[in-house]
Formats: C-alpha cells, sequence, structure tokens
DNA sequence: CTGAAAGCGCTTACAG
DNA sequence: CTGAAAGCGCTTACAG
C-alpha cells in the first residue's frame, strides 16, 4: 500500500485508462480488505467468505473497477490475444479467413489483433515478430518471404500456425491444395474442348503460385495436345483488367486467373472492349468469394471455403499451444463450382 | 536481481513467451550492466557510454532479446494498441473501414485488435469494454445499441471514436449522410420518371437506418406525387435475395436497397427469376464496394469512400487521444455513381 | 477464509 | 554516465 489515488495520478503524465481508472488497490482500500481478496473475489473463487465478497462487489460497481488486463497479462504470463498477419487487409480472401479466425478465436475467448504487410516480403518478419510480441501466438497467411527467412524466424515466434505455406516446417499448416485445384480446372475445360489455355500468374513467391505451376506442369503432361500459356499478372481486380488485352493476344479460348479478383477483372475488361464472356472466351476464376457467383456471367471457379480454413487454422494454432502433436498438414481440397463463364468450343 | 532464468522457469507453468524468452534482468546480468542500462540502449537515450552500448547490442542479439511489450505496456500506461469494434467482420463495408483504420493507424505506430458484435446490440457494451480494457482507445462501427446504453457506456470506456452513429454525444464522431444520400438517389430516380419506389430497409435500430428514413421523409414532402414504400430486410445478400418476391409485389418501378449487398442479392433474385433489370426493373444500392462495379448490370449506387472513413476515424480518435477539441461530426455526402441497373420510366 | 509478500518484465526519477 | 529502487496493476503460493 504505497500510495493512495492522488499521489499516483501525478506520478506519471499521459494514463490512458478510462476515466474512472480504479484500480485493484483503490477498490481493496474502500472496501477495507487486501488485493488478493478482490482479486479473488473477482475471479470468482468459491473461498471467499460470503459478506465480504458481496462487500467488494459493491465497492466494485460504484468504483466501476475492472481489472487492467495488462496488468493481468503479465501477472498471468499469457494475453488472450492470438495475432493474425495477412499481406493485403483488401483482399476478400483474407478477410474470409480472418473472419474465420476471430469467430472461433472469440469462441475459445481470444482477442484478435490483425496486421497488414502491404504485400512487402521484407518488412513481414519484423511485422510478425512485433505481433507476436504483443500475443500469445499467431497465425500467418500466405507469408510472401522466402523459405530460409521463414526457417529462421520460426523459432522465435512459437507457436506459430501458417496458412497457405506449405513447406514441411516446425508449425501447424492448413493449406489449399491450390495445384490440385487448378489441375481439375484445366482438366474441366479440356473436357469442353479448350486446347489453348492462358493462366494469369499470382504474386511472385506466393505459396499458392508454386503450387499453381506444379498444377500446370502436371497437366501439360498429361495432355501434350494442349497448349498452356501463362502471363505475370498478381491477385487484385485492377492487375486482372490491365492484363487483358495481353491475355487475349494469346488467342487462348479460356483464361484462368490467379484468382477470383484477378478473374472479376478481366470480365470487366472484357466487357469495356465488347469480348462476350463466355460466347467469345471462357473465363475462370480461383476461390469462390462471395462475389463470384454475382457477377456477369456468374464466375465459373474453385470454391474453398476461407472462413473455414481460418477456423481451422485457429484449431490448429490452440492445439500447438496445448502443446499436442502435429499430424501433417491440414488439407483443403478446391471443389470446382461451374456457372456461367465457360463455354465448351466447338 | 532476485533469480536466475532456471529458477523462473519453475515459478509458473504455461508461459507462452517464445522459446528464446530472454528478458531484460538475462541480458543485464550477461552483458554486467543494471537492467537500467539495457533499458536506456534499447530505447536508444544517447546517454550512454558507447563502448557498453555496444556490449549491451551485442549480448541482445546472442540472445535474441525482445523486450515485452506487455509488460512495456503496464509500465508506460500505455498499448499501443488502438481497438476496432464492428457489428459484422463479414461485410465489406465494415473491412473496408477497418482497412483504412488499420492503414493510417499502423502508419502512427498503432496496432489494431478488432472485434466482431455479430450484430448483437445486447453483447456490445461488455465487449466494447473489454477491447477498451487491452487497448488505449476504440473505434465503434455503427453501434446498434440504443442511445442511453451508449451514453452510459461512452464514459467508461474514452477515448472513443464512432462511425456512423450521430447523435451528440462526447466522442468524435464520423458519419456518412445517409439521409442526404438517400434523398438524392431518390431524385435521381424520379427525375428518370420513377413515381412509386421501394427501399429495402437496414437492420432496425442502426443508425443508418435511422439516417434513411428521414431522407425517405423528406422526399416524401418534396415529392407528394411519389409513392415511397418501405419493406423491413437488412444488410445482406440473402436479406435482399428473399425480399424480392415482397418488393416486386409492392408494384414499384425501382428498388433502393440499403446496401450494395442487398442490391445485388435483388439483381440475383431478380436473374434466377426471369426479371430483367433495368428493362424491367431498376435496381439501386449504396456504399460503392469494390463489386458494385462488376455486377450484372453494373450497379447504380451512391459512393462513399470507406477506407477514407476509417482514416477519418483514426485521425479524430489520434486528435482525441492528444486532448484536442473537437469541431463536430465529420461528415460524408455520398455520391451518385450511375451506372447501368436504372432504366428510365417510358 | 484472509493477508503480506513476492513476482510478472519493463521504465524512469533520483542520487551519485 | 550508471545503478538501486520504486512503481505500473495484477495473481497466487504460502503461512496463518
Amino acid at each position: 500500500m504505497t500510495g493512495g489515488a492522488a499521489e499516483r495520478m501525478t506520478r506519471r503524465p499521459g494514463r490512458m485508462r478510462p476515466s474512472s481508472g480504479a484500480t485493484i488497490t483503490d477498490v481493496a482500500q474502500a472496501a477495507g480488505v487486501s488485493r488478493a481478496t478482490v482479486s479473488r473475489v473477482m475471479n470468482g473463487r468459491p473461498t471467499v467468505d460470503a459478506a465480504i465478497a458481496e462487500r467488494v462487489r459493491r465497492v466494485v460497481d460504484e468504483l466501476g473497477y475492472k481489472p487492467s488486463r495488462v496488468a493481468q497479462s503479465l501477472s498471468l504470463g499469457r494475453t488472450s490475444t492470438v495475432g493474425v498477419i495477412v499481406p493485403d487487409l483488401g483482399n476478400p480472401s483474407f478477410q474470409q479467413i480472418l473472419h474465420g479466425v476471430n469467430r472461433s478465436a472469440a469462441a475459445a475467448g481470444y482477442r484478435v489483433l490483425v496486421a497488414d504487410s502491404a504485400e512487402t516480403p521484407d518488412d513481414e518478419p519484423a511485422l510478425i515478430e512485433d505481433v507476436r510480441r504483443r500475443t500469445d501466438a499467431v497465425i500467418v497467411c500466405s507469408p510472401r518471404m522466402n523459405a530460409d527467412t521463414l526457417a529462421a524466424l520460426l523459432p522465435r515466434v512459437q507457436p506459430i500456425a501458417l496458412v497457405n505455406r506449405d513447406e514441411p516446417v516446425d508449425a501447424p499448416r492448413v493449406v489449399v491444395d491450390s495445384g490440385a485445384g487448378v489441375a481439375e480446372m484445366c482438366r474441366h475445360l479440356i473436357g469442353l474442348g479448350h486446347r489453348r489455355i492462358v493462366h494469369l500468374d499470382g504474386p511472385v513467391g506466393s505459396n499458392a503460385q508454386a503450387a499453381r505451376l506444379r498444377g500446370l506442369t502436371a497437366i501439360g503432361e498429361e495432355h501434350p495436345e494442349v497448349e498452356l500459356v501463362r502471363l505475370p499478372c498478381g491477385s487484385t481486380i485492377d492487375e486482372g483488367h490491365a492484363v487483358f488485352d495481353q491475355a487475349r493476344a494469346t488467342g487462348s479460348t479460356a483464361i484462368i486467373g490467379f484468382n477470383d479478383l484477378v478473374a472479376l477483372g478481366v470480365l470487366e475488361a472484357a466487357r469495356d472492349r465488347g469480348v462476350r464472356v463466355p460466347r467469345d472466351l471462357s473465363v475462370v476464376g480461383f476461390d469462390d468469394i462471395p462475389f463470384a457467383r454475382l457477377s456477369s456471367p456468374a464466375l465459373t471457379t474453385m470454391s474453398v471455403d476461407l472462413e473455414e480454413v481460418g477456423e481451422t487454422a485457429w484449431r490448429a494454432l490452440e492445439a500447438r499451444m496445448k502443446g499436442e502433436e502435429e499430424d501433417g498438414p491440414r488439407v483443403f481440397a478446391p471443389v470446382l463450382v461451374p456457372r456461367a463463364s465457360v463455354d465448351p468450343v466447338a
């Protein structure tokens, strides 16, 4: 008991607590008990005398006392907060994953701290470390940094879970099998008679992009009669829009966007140019974001439930925090959703 | 200096720090200096002897020491974290606002903690208080709780900024002028000859919905010759889809969705029913989410830059934290974006 | 059932 | 320039 409220007030400037700002010491003094007892009452320990507990609760109400989570975190050694780091908060795919993580983390009593690396791989390690220092664990979505950097980072930020990064590292992973997905999409298009298909590549170094390459290579071997073209593009509507003329110039009858955003950009560009989809050109995406079914024409795409991916990432992380053993990456196989943006080739 | 690392390890179970887990005490011991000196070096205070500082830095690197943000927060009395509370993380409008807040908060050295009230007004106050206790301040988007509850909550969670809630309370506010927006949209439709228009209402109790009512009332007085119908709906694609038949049954020539999601749901339902938009029916939305321009037909809507709303909310909150005075709510006037989903009435 | 004390990992006025 | 000490606001083994 080293100082009353007034004395404390003047000690440090710039306190950022609510104006009520009562501390456990204030409550203890007002109720005439020790801080330990207040703590016990606040935490519902049954060993407190009923009358005393009641008195403490009354004082708590009067003073509007709320325990400081920061102090609790320091004392307990955990924050009940988890970090989610994504390359771009403006990307609906990451928004869905975030939503899924938040839902399940909240159900488990955790809050979510978000961070956005703005698609800057060099900033990722420092960002992840910073977020990790404020939280009990982190979920990192689609990190763009290279394998060595990631490997060096991991031990510094455990526990960590990885989404869409499937190198065999010491961390639980949930991955969308993009390679199998793009292969299935190709088979669908080939089955409809397409013989020249252009794939709009995603961000360089992204895990999904590497997986696509593997899928495309497999299809190339499976179907030597089919010409698979690749074009550098990206992951946004605008990038899809910008690459349209180039894609068109390949003479392909079908365009596979790296994701739905890219495909939607392509659709928009096609409309601008008077190219009729799917009559003149088939266009497909990847992810099945909520708007894929609303585009004109409705977009054929590979569907993966990204909210569930987020929930799964949380569960994997939670298991890790409890010290449970891994049993390999959790793989989501995308499923084909045929809609109206694809026509057979005569 | 009360214990070495080994001793500490056994004191409490369940530490959630990275395995490196060095503390300032470990560094101080290894470098043969006091913790104060380590702290000074870490914080770049220029008063430390160069040789000593260098020695400390070397030890820091060797041990992989990173200061605990939790301990810093407790000591400094601030977390450099701001909370953002939204009714639904799955709603693109809130995602955009979140994105804007995150961008500007990050630039100012703050991290963002998100929370989702799952459109449950009763849970909002407790949620906001909880988030506030982990952060230095909060931004609350479109709170659904009633005015009295909000008024009672505010003093407990200062500093707080409000988005889309324009009661004159003691908190900086940034609001979208939905009333003026819907009025402008109505005038646009009326100018094109529409005489019976149905408005699909948003969530009961939402600020935007109340503002819409005021706008619709004003239009009703301005244009007694026009029939304005209202239908309870909501704020999601599915709710827009579900209310379509009812809206159609009103015999209106134009439907105003509470937001773009609702309007997109309406568009989808129209397609399902074989109703041609805009030929048979005009449909408009509100917000101009990124997908509004990509729908079929492209959606006429009222545009508001929600990322900028988020950025503005952050700046308003930042000003408040610095103790600056308010000069009234910051109002965003939505602007009409005519696209392809509206036709004149013959 | 209750309290004094130590501890969580930092920061910073204060004294040298 | 540097360190001992006090403090941030909690929790909990320990002793009574």
